[in-house]
DNA sequence: GTCTATATCCCGATAGAC
DNA sequence: GTCTATCGGGATATAGAC
């Protein structure tokens, strides 16, 4: 149930909704404190009385969101099956979810933006939730010399990253009108590269 | 039509340059008419006389960069040689580039940042700089169906995204003391998962 | 503890002098 | 054509009433 947003009776949380709202649609500039305090339901001096100011209030909300993703990103995937089906669904439900949470997409759109401003938050992203994704996706398919991978962790980057671009010019940029592609191809392709090695039954990408 | 399309004369292009050093560290939001004009060495009339305002000056930066850096990534690369030795020079040549372009990483930021609330710019920079670079890709992938890529568009996706995203993590995201990786080891795997079916001598990625 | 009201400053954009 | 000076508005942050 990702979309249900949790009953606030902590006045603090209350305040990171609102916030989360507006710097996610405005960005860290382009936010008014007048406006979370608004958005929150409170006034302004409630907000200073619980964040130091604008700047505190923004690496609390950043923190908050990305240890809530990464909660959300890890354990939740189903690593049984065959390599190739695996990597396969894998793939496709981090396109499919990503695709349509648009909040996740906004979110993205702020760290890449602030992340020359607040390197250190960017940071923190990169270690909350990029790197324990390599590394999960670096164990398993180190778990999997079958697949004949010569640096699995090389392996991972390539195939989140490849995801990542995905979302990146399809959705972010507004690159779907413009350079179409159905997500299957890519999810095709990368199973394809992945396990050429290692052929299965079933795998459309290899049958000519 | 005085602002429709801005010329762009000495003094225009002067006003340019100095906007241009404003959005990339400040972001839109965060850059003022006022700087942009003491940057540029004018007064802030003369920057509203050539550009309509704010937005119609960002728009015009933005398209401006774009074109520059399309005639820079289109027909400056070598394609000739064996397949794995063009992709490793391309995807080399790339991240070596691109990792020690600052200001090519803040336009990064900066169009990722806006592309939320400037959709039209985010467009133009998938149309002048990621469409290019996928078609070109894609043709040399076509070219030499002997590699065996079943897609080639979606492969040229594939390589393409992971150097972007290893640009990203690493010094976009401030992840290189995180998660450090030598741009060697993407460049071998990438090299190696295309060219699987066709190996070559001397190719390193498989001796590990 | 929370809000109303305010202090202080800077922003985008312009009128009018040179 | 270009600049000095300025207007109205909205920003961050806080003092003081309830």
């Amino acid at each position: 149930m990702p979309h249900s947003s949790p009953v606030i009776n902590d006045k603090a949380a209350q305040i990171l909704q609102g916030a989360m709202q507006e710097f996610l649609q405005h960005g860290y500039a382009g936010t008014s404190m007048d406006r979370v305090a608004a958005t929150a339901g409170v006034s302004k001096p409630t907000v200073y009385s619980y964040f130091q100011d604008k700047e505190g209030l923004f690496q609390a909300l950043v923190k908050y969101v990305a240890q809530t993703r990464c909660q959300q990103v890890m354990g939740q995937h189903n690593w049984q099956g065959e390599p190739a089906e695996v990597i396969r669904r894998l793939a496709t439900n981090a396109i499919e979810t990503e695709l349509q949470d648009m909040d996740y997409q906004n979110f993205l759109r702020l760290m890449a933006g602030e992340s020359g401003r607040f390197p250190q938050l960017a940071q923190a992203f990169v270690e909350n939730l990029t790197k324990p994704a390599i590394e999960q996706l670096t164990a398993y398919l180190n778990a999997h010399s079958e697949l004949g991978l010569p640096d699995p962790e090389a392996a991972a980057r390539v195939l989140l990253g490849s995801t990542v671009f995905f979302i990146m010019t399809q959705s972010i940029m507004h690159g779907q009108a413009i350079m179409p592609m159905a997500p299957e191809r890519l999810v095709d392709s990368l199973v394809y590269l992945l396990t050429r090695s290692h052929p299965q039954q079933g795998d459309q990408a290899t049958e000519r």
